[in-house]
DNA sequence: AAATAGTTGACTGAAATAGTGGGTTATTAT
DNA sequence: ATAATAACCCACTATTTCAGTCAACTATTT
């Protein structure tokens, strides 16, 4: 049970944007650099963080990516679902029509994957990107205090 | 972010042995047909579970599997841990020495992955075979009023 | 002795993942 | 105008993981 690369650097690439502020758009080159991710891979995830309106972009010299919206206003699960990272737990997909066993009948574990399902998806719909800037940099107060 | 085949198999086929009882063992054989799983997975799936003391073994006609404890004191998280399901939602796996970007710092997300982490781990923990069991009947009985 | 059922290890096909690379188009600054 | 910048778009590939198969062997019971 793991995340991919693509869902984490999806979230990282927003968090740096966010982190960056409203003045003045953000490049991928930029973000390439700043978070370590090949360049080319992050134009793919931000082809679909645009298809999804979560960014919106500025070609040219200067150009770059900014926020649609607040960054309070915008939940992980969104960045999820933007780039179809899919929290699938049950094996059959939850298709009612074919359940687990192929046989219509939902397998004796069924509603606990789907249980499972839901703690994470309340956990990340319940975080924005605000509160991954502020918990990083409560974080580092606290690391700087212990020195 | 999903689990295995791996991972589901084996939570399947220990609530399959819980629900059996303590009376005689269940035959890898017998699990495969009820449950729908290749016989030859399950046999590498139940090396681990028993490497990891989960379940006992009864070799020869009339043997099988049985629970190495109580169901109610196996809990799902044992499982996971038991057949190396891994829950890892950071890039580095957590290693202190080379953090996410491998310069030694943990990333913009880190901690918030970390958390995650927690999330999912706490709920793996709280739920044991037992629960699967009554939360499975019940289910039952809510769908046969239904009709 | 025969049947059963666990034990072990090697091997394989398919799919997903994580990228690379090359070229095109729009926009801005000089 | 033109050069530079940066988004946009598409095709391709290497690697890894997953899911499952196959074959041979060992212990136990009847």
């Amino acid at each position: 049970m793991k995340i991919t690369s693509r869902g984490r650097y999806a979230v990282l690439a927003m968090v740096d944007i966010a982190k960056h502020g409203e003045s003045s758009p953000c490049s991928l080159a930029h973000i390439s650099i700043r978070q370590n991710i090949s360049l080319s891979y992050l134009e793919q995830i931000f082809n679909d963080l645009k298809k999804a309106e979560l960014v919106r972009s500025q070609r040219g010299p200067g150009g770059g990516y900014k926020l649609s919206k607040n960054s309070s206003d915008i939940r992980i699960l969104e960045i999820f679902d933007a780039i179809d990272e899919k929290i699938k737990t049950t094996g059959c997909g939850n298709n009612p029509k074919a359940f687990c066993s192929g046989n219509g009948k939902k397998c004796l574990t069924h509603n606990f994957w789907e249980e499972l399902e839901g703690v994470i998806g309340n956990y990340l719909n319940s975080v924005n990107l605000s509160d991954l800037i502020e918990n990083n940099a409560k974080m580092n107060i606290e690391s700087e205090l212990r020195q």
